[in-house]
DNA sequence: CCATCTTTGTGCACGCGTTCACAAAGACAT
DNA sequence: ATGTCTTTGTGAACGCGTGCACAAAGATGG
């Protein structure tokens, strides 16, 4: 039986083997004093936890480039991800194969959602038609969107959204790029105030709570 | 002079003043007591900070349907982003308008780079060529790579990646999701174990830290 | 010029998560 | 069986960030 040690998996993961200890702990005891975790047993209670084993159909709405680049995205299906549908309000789109399915046209939003029980959507639509598009998803029964458009979605409540910007991750790269730029000309007055002290603990560590949007 | 109380801010953003004012006060002492901030000042101090005051060049490899999203992203711009090349491995690519503005070919990769004063580098090719064109690209002299490609990048020190991964994000959603549907049946013995306490702090207070890749 | 009122900037205490350290549990050898 | 050795599971201590509470600063009005 292939066993890990929480020592092994924690200097794998680069953390510290007590929290993960502990962490796997809240999940029930499956480890075994002495030997370590069942690999297979440990990779299928996690996997149940975080809803891998499941079947998520979710719907994507808004082919365009990005939503063409999520339908043809391999790493879905491995998660337990199925994708529904792909829908888009261009007539012409509809009925043209994107990724090997047919596009389906946003009048058929309410009846795909249905026949198929999809709780999730992806929302990759220009930022004018987001809130009307989710609108109609929520009336429909979906309760959790994952919004790229660059719009702030308001929904009811027990509703989960959540927003990716992809412009924030280079906005991150840069900051850090700016602070490696200024570290050999620091110390300047008024001009790049340190941050109180650097916490190293990973890569948002030093980054502001507080950005624009 | 229109100004803001940290009060006002906070009530907007959903934060505690005083956490604010504080973060503020890292930046230096940029308000007026009795009155507040100056907002237009305090605007430019962010963004100065932030570096959004700065021109970063960035470089997109890999025109695929993510690339040209990439390439057609509005939200670029705003934040002082300038795409200086669009670039890919593919010769039918090249010369072919994308975003308005032609793809270029890998081989050129180096000489854009150095032409451009481009530090900042977008992977969005395919798993298999991800390190080849991270290695380049560092080679040229890039420091800062985000990664859109399903991979794990090795790079020197001195060098920051930032790896998105799409399918983490909807992953977050199910397991949210999973939680709305397992609370009506909830404590059934071995089945779903509840994390010791709901912090509500923000949408990844409930997450578990470890995540298979 | 003084009094009052508003809001900042920050010392301090509290609470939570991380880490340490160890007892309990079980495997394995004798 | 008994002892030894490894590794888990977890109580307790530590450290850090968050929020409270207040003194200092400055505006504003009389």
């Amino acid at each position: 039986m292939p066993t890990v040690s929480s020592e092994e998996l924690a200097a794998a993961a680069g953390v510290n083997s007590a929290k993960l200890r502990k962490d796997f702990s809240y999940l029930g005891s499956y480890g075994t004093r002495g030997v370590g975790y069942d690999v297979e047993y440990l990779v299928y209670q996690i996997s149940r936890e975080l809803g891998l084993t499941q079947d998520w159909p979710v719907v994507i709405v808004g082919i365009g480039n990005l939503g063409a680049a999520l339908a043809n995205y391999g790493g879905f299906a491995s998660r337990g991800f199925r994708v529904a549908a792909l829908i888009d309000a261009d007539p012409a789109m509809a009925g043209k194969p994107v990724a090997g399915m047919p596009v389906q046209h946003t009048d058929d939003l309410e009846s795909i959602i249905e026949e198929n029980g999809v709780s999730i959507g992806v929302i990759a639509t220009p930022a004018g038609a987001a809130q009307q598009v989710c609108d109609r998803l929520v009336a429909a029964g979906v309760t959790s969107i994952l919004n790229f458009a660059p719009t702030v979605l308001s929904v009811p409540d027990g509703v989960d959204v959540r927003k990716v910007d992809l412009s924030i991750e280079l906005q991150i790269l840069a900051f850090h790029e700016q602070r490696k730029a200024g570290e050999e000309a620091a110390g300047e007055p008024g001009t790049v105030l340190q941050a109180p002290k650097e916490t190293g603990k990973g890569p948002d560590g030093d980054v502001p709570a507080v950005m624009p949007a």
